[in-house]
DNA sequence: GATATTAATCGTAATATTGCAATGTAACAT
DNA sequence: ATGTTACATTGCAATATTACGATTAATATC
């Protein structure tokens, strides 16, 4: 059906889905990295980087927005991107807390 | 399109987004913390503690089976499922190091 | 062997995602 | 004012995902 029953699932099992469905794009992680180690850039530069149209990019850029994953601001004609840090930080310590409790000992 | 174009991008995005696309799915949550709560469980477990069908908790654990992060060993007519130490570990290391790196300053 | 139990697989329906061309919009430039 | 630049939005096609009933396969039990 495509649709994901989110009410049998906790808070937590839903929010963490949520945010590992967005960076679940090779598209979406590209560019996530490429603000985080420039800090901020335009949509254009981003156009230039991936190989994706400007459509494209410009719906992946609408995902992680909604996320509030990054912040844009309009600089005239351009649009400067930047992670949203308090929201990342929240984010990085959704999946720590994740990865962090793990089996010890294997089975099966 | 609904077709990712994966050779835009490097190994570790592609794994990355991969990874973060199984995990993509409250279902897929709920039964790995189920098993590294309780180190190993039967499928029959899952459909009980899950609202899910059958035939879609065996969907997920197929997925999850498949990106190698769970086993699974017949055992009569039940079958046990537990998480694959090595690989967990293995993404986990992929995600710390994703989230490691992190702007220091705000802008936008 | 017949029958129950457990889980995987098949088939199908509904919805979501990915990608892009075309178009729309807002700010700047001339 | 008109054109240009930079993005966003719309509309659409192709593919993927989610979910489940029905069926199948494998092992137990009688």
């Amino acid at each position: 059906m495509g649709i994901t029953k989110t009410a049998l699932f906790n808070d937590t099992q839903n929010e963490l889905a949520l945010y590992a469905k967005v960076i679940g794009h090779p598209a979406r992680v590209a560019i996530l990295q490429h603000l985080i180690q420039t800090n901020q850039c335009i949509t254009g530069e981003l156009v230039g980087e991936l190989g994706l149209a400007q459509a494209t990019i410009s719906q992946h850029l609408k995902e992680l927005k909604a996320l509030d994953l990054i912040k844009g601001t309009v600089e005239g004609t351009a649009v400067c991107y930047c992670i949203n840090q308090a929201k990342w930080l929240e984010v990085r310590a959704l999946f720590l807390d994740f990865f962090d409790t793990f089996p010890i000992n294997n089975c099966c």
